[in-house]
DNA sequence: GATTTTCTGATTTACGTACCTCAAAAACTG
DNA sequence: CAGTTTTTGAGGTACGTAAATCAGAAAATC
């Protein structure tokens, strides 16, 4: 039988009221008696019934979860997980709420952060933007005592208690090692698309990618980086553009949003002219690409497990337990046509 | 405040009891009082407290994992995320017990099995093994009303309410897709080593990667399959062998265990003249090995990943609850040197 | 040794659900 | 209509923990 409360105070010869005092970290017990206890506990193996507990203790975590209203597959992804976890919240103990933000805006995201410090929920997840005005209210929520997680999108050097998204350094040296690979030998030029180098999630990747290229693929010229703004229409201008202007054009890596874009101006391309592509994130759009070898390649960030992290982390910093690294990793999947889940 | 069963009969003008017996499917309720019950539930939106539920169940699930006591990392690996998960089973409400029997052999399967029965277990994962004697066995399982779920290897054709493992045969494909493009253009012949063509997982793995390269790769010559039953040594003496009588391999799939033998063979040979290497399986060696650019890409199935899957779906039959396909279903894993977690 | 402070014990209530018993009411049956 | 069966109500106990109160014991302080 799995041993409980009352066993240990047997076992330890005290009362129900001390070990009480010391499972939950009360004051009132002298050290030699709280070691007795101690000894108890792990002695007889006891491990709390945490169904019992959070019965106990009734109380339900509040997180709030601020999400840029930005309408790309990925995103919206995101806020499914949200809500999924939502709709689980109940029998969890947990009430999440969705703060929306306009998107690659510091100041209105700060604003947000500010306006939630009253309601003084117990953790707050968000998509970190960069900007003073962030950080600023992002101290405000941790002085307020909240635990806070960024997702997705980092914000170093601040103190937020984890992040939950992937290594995009090490997404953009993956594209890259890709890339370089399925080019086959060949000597050409590879194109570069990214959202924004204002957004760090893609300065991160081009970085990795760079970096990779140049030591590994030199026969490769990589083409200076075009900004789309993950706006699918100019995506799909500037990669016909591009592909038009050179045509020894043999790889396409897509850093960021607009695929849509890019898969129709990839369309127009004859099947043996096709660049190798790699993109991230598998949608609708990337997915139904790689079936039909226009894309040769998917990066993606598991939308769930990022939020489920982020969810957990949070429990965890709010029950005061520190954050087990590599069980909260997210990992860079790689998808061909193959091995689609 | 989230509705309780009180709310329940108040809303329904019914007693506690008569929404017990709804809750819970007991007899004894006229079809419109269940019906208003129902109604009540529905709109106040009132879900179960799990935790609660458990508690006054008072009931533990008791599973039972038969494993191959086979030392391969992987299967060590496997081993491992059973006893964690019976670490913290204490917690869930679980009581899992592990059974031993020797690898690759249906008789000896098949017989500890049969010797569960008489424990009547809530349910069981098992390694499947091919044989008669195996398929009548689970069926004694599932006469004893025990639920049943194959693990890593399936047994398709028989009455297991899951398999929790990979498509093996999706990623014999993946392998490849990955051989056929990392070889880039050129011209050459393929090795493929594997354990046994007797296991199902390497038959099928063989099936999907002969198919791919059939399709896609016809300027590739692979060779007929070498068996090194996943035994270190065997796999390196294989390896240097066939790379000594062929000067022209360009390319290595190993779809079995033993590559710590594959590895050391591969080092022996100079860096210019290696083939292109794909091996299953992210382990200590594997891992090395990506690093050191001795192996190209390594597919990966998750053994924590299968583990739990394997105890969730369990646990839901076990609840009457029916799997979630695409919830349950173990991803095919992709990784190089970059993004290896 | 008296007083204050710090510990400890004993006991109680609550959390939300499951499950049991017994009695009463309602619905059928002939 | 009486008798039988089915349905419903009322109430209690249990699960394992949290959290609180209050009294009493032990230790520290003066």
């Amino acid at each position: 039988m799995k041993p409980t409360v009352y066993d240990i105070a047997r076992s330890a010869g005290v009362s129900l009221a001390t070990v009480d005092r010391v499972l939950n970290g009360r004051p009132g017990v002298r050290h030699v008696t709280r070691e007795r206890v101690e000894q108890a506990i792990s002695s007889l193996g006891y491990v709390r019934d945490v169904a019992a507990a959070n019965l106990a203790k009734g109380r339900t975590y509040s997180f709030v979860f601020v999400l840029p209203n930005y309408d790309n597959s990925f995103m919206i992804g995101i806020r499914d997980e949200v809500h999924a976890a939502i709709s689980r919240s109940g029998a969890e103990r947990t009430q999440i709420r969705i703060v929306e933000v306009p998107p690659f805006d510091a100041a209105a995201l700060a604003d947000a952060l500010n306006h939630i410090v009253p309601d003084r929920p117990d953790g707050v997840a968000f998509v970190a933007v960069e900007g003073h005005e962030v950080h600023a209210a992002l101290a405000g929520l941790k002085d307020a005592g909240i635990a806070v997680v960024t997702l997705v999108s980092d914000l170093p050097g601040s103190e937020r208690d984890h992040f939950a998204g992937i290594d995009n350094h090490a997404a953009g040296r993956t594209a890259a090692n890709l890339l370089g690979r399925f080019t086959g030998g060949r000597d050409g030029r590879i194109a570069v698309i990214a959202g924004s180098m204002l957004v760090r999630d893609h300065r991160e990747r081009l970085e990795g990618f760079l970096a990779v290229m140049g030591e590994s693929f030199a026969r490769l010229d990589v083409l200076p980086v075009m900004e789309a703004r993950d706006n699918p229409a100019l995506t799909a201008e500037v990669v016909s553009a591009a592909l038009g202007r050179y045509p020894d054009i043999i790889g396409l890596y897509s850093l960021g949003a607009g695929n849509r874009g890019m898969v129709h101006a990839l369309r127009e391309v004859a099947r043996e002219a096709r660049p190798v592509v790699v993109a991230h994130e598998l949608t609708g759009t990337t997915r139904a690409a790689l079936a039909e070898d226009l894309i040769d390649a998917v990066l993606n960030q598991d939308a769930g497990h990022e939020v489920r992290s982020a969810i957990r982390v949070l429990k965890g910093k709010v029950e005061g337990l520190s954050v087990i690294a590599a069980q909260e990793r997210i990992r860079i999947d790689i998808f061909l046509k193959d091995n689609m889940p």
